[in-house]
DNA sequence: CGCCTTGTTGATAATGATTGTCAATCCGGT
DNA sequence: ACCGGATTGACAATCATTATCAACAAGGCG
């Protein structure tokens, strides 16, 4: 059976407080400094679960595991800023039709695929040029 | 300057024998395994540096990093088989232009991405089946 | 060929992220 | 309020990777 603490609804709206991807030890440290006596492993777990639900995306950068609140129950791609972070919701229609065909080409079945664009936004482009 | 050791060559080779990615650890074992006494650092060190050559490609997978040998000078992306590791190199001709063209419609420069597509392959699909 | 400079190696320690442990705690149905 | 089991959290343990640093060896030179 599936519990509510307020643990869980901790960590949620403390993930919603990004715009950017954040490690599971960035965003302990973040509500450790606002006040809030939550475990790290409590962390790691809720962030984990999150993710198997579809309530939060997974991104790998470096042998780490990065988090982000996204909008449940829809696939899509990110378009993530490789300087500040900045992550922007993405569609792919071309991509999903392109994947399926190409696994389909080469005798594979139930595919899935990673798509991620990074680069650098606006912002940052105009720091780095002025 | 840079030198030539056998330990870059054994490397090279040992990757080149492996049709599916491999991390560091594995490749060194089986290196150990057929007599190599290459250290485990080197390995790392090696690999690392064939990635930034561009003559290995890289993956990063539950926060482990997996090399293969690759198609020097070619762009390219990875059709995976989630069981067996078995790769294909695919061309993603329309995933190029799209990425190109949604970094900019956000204002995005200096774009680039991660492209992977899973599956099982036909071999795998079969043996789960019967 | 032997020498020297310096890039390279490898055993080991150190780091850093993640997971396992397990008793204490808390949720929620009765 | 009570009970059973899910959840928590401090801590240890694990795992991949990186840093150290003395010993080694590649290759240019005389
Ligand atoms: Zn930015
Ligand atoms: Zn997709
Ligand atoms: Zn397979
Ligand atoms: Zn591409």
């Amino acid at each position: 059976m599936k519990r509510n603490t307020w643990q869980r609804e901790a960590v949620r709206e403390a993930l919603g407080e990004s715009e950017a991807f954040v490690s599971a030890q960035a965003l302990h440290a973040r509500m450790r400094e606002e006040g809030s006596p939550i475990g790290l492993a409590t962390v790691y777990r809720t962030l984990a679960k999150l993710a198997e639900d579809g309530t939060a995306d997974l991104l790998q950068q470096d042998g780490e595991q990065l988090y982000r609140a996204c909008t449940p129950g829809t696939h899509h791609h990110h378009l993530i800023c490789r300087r500040c972070g900045l992550t922007v919701e993405i569609e792919a229609k071309p991509v999903e039709a392109w994947a399926r065909q190409v696994a389909a080409e080469h005798g594979f079945t139930e595919p899935s695929h990673v798509v991620d664009v990074f680069g650098l936004c606006a912002e940052c482009a105009a720091r780095a040029a002025g």
